[in-house]
DNA sequence: TCCATATTTCGACTATATAGGAAATTTCGA
DNA sequence: TCGAAATTTCCTATATAGTCGAAATATGGA
């Protein structure tokens, strides 16, 4: 990942709002949700919500598809990880004290429960 | 890590010279470096970069010392930790997908190379 | 005590971000 | 073809962020 987009997604991801939305699609998984739902759910205004979701998807965090009348957004999962693995890279290089701690929560991760690795 | 950290960290850190400064004082350790220095190497006016390392360091992610007549400032890489925490565990829950690849990432840093683990 | 050094604080200006009303666009169903 | 539904685009107002000159503060040395 460029530095550039790394700016970008975490910029997009610095705002309540957009965390909030970036969360929701990660659960909602490949699926996704219709921005009505999301505008719903978070309880604020269509127009708003879609400049904030138009921001997470120039920051590459999440995708969207037309299906009928609705919009459907997804997360983004690679560029997630990607950024992740920027920050990590980046701070962790010569210094495990960042990253060796998260070994455990990427592990746990990988079974989606506690104490399965 | 409480939401309102967690946003004010992406904050800091979505800004080009913030980044590059935290960067500098991961790499430089738990020995730390003067803002002076830092200025100097980023080439920026020591007032710019003293409100930017504030920011930094009401993020959490920097803390500072006085030296003498120079400010030491190190990096909190707890706080950092905490931080790539948060985001694994907000955005991995059920979906392993995103974290599941960064086991290699954290592995590979408890060596500090590449092909250790 | 006085001066040079290191850094921060203050203040003012510019730039960017945010929010949401109103209108436009796209799609579906009648 | 018309109207309702879903969403976005446009626009404007307001708020927040960023920059940096100038002045203030703290320190060490002569």
């Amino acid at each position: 990942m460029e530095l550039k987009n790394a700016l970008s997604a975490l910029a997009a991801l610095a705002h309540e709002g957009r965390l909030a939305a970036f969360r929701m699609l990660v659960q909602a998984g490949h699926e996704g949700m219709a921005a009505g739902e999301i505008a719903r759910r978070l309880d604020v205004p269509p127009n708003t919500l879609s400049s904030n979701l138009s921001i997470l998807s120039h920051a590459g965090l999440i995708e969207s598809r037309r299906d009928g009348r609705s919009i459907i957004y997804t997360a983004r999962y690679e560029n997630m990880t990607a950024l992740l693995e920027y920050l990590m890279q980046d701070c962790c290089a010569g210094h495990p004290e960042i990253c060796a701690p998260l070994v455990k929560v990427a592990l746990d991760s990988r079974c989606g429960q506690e104490g399965c690795a």
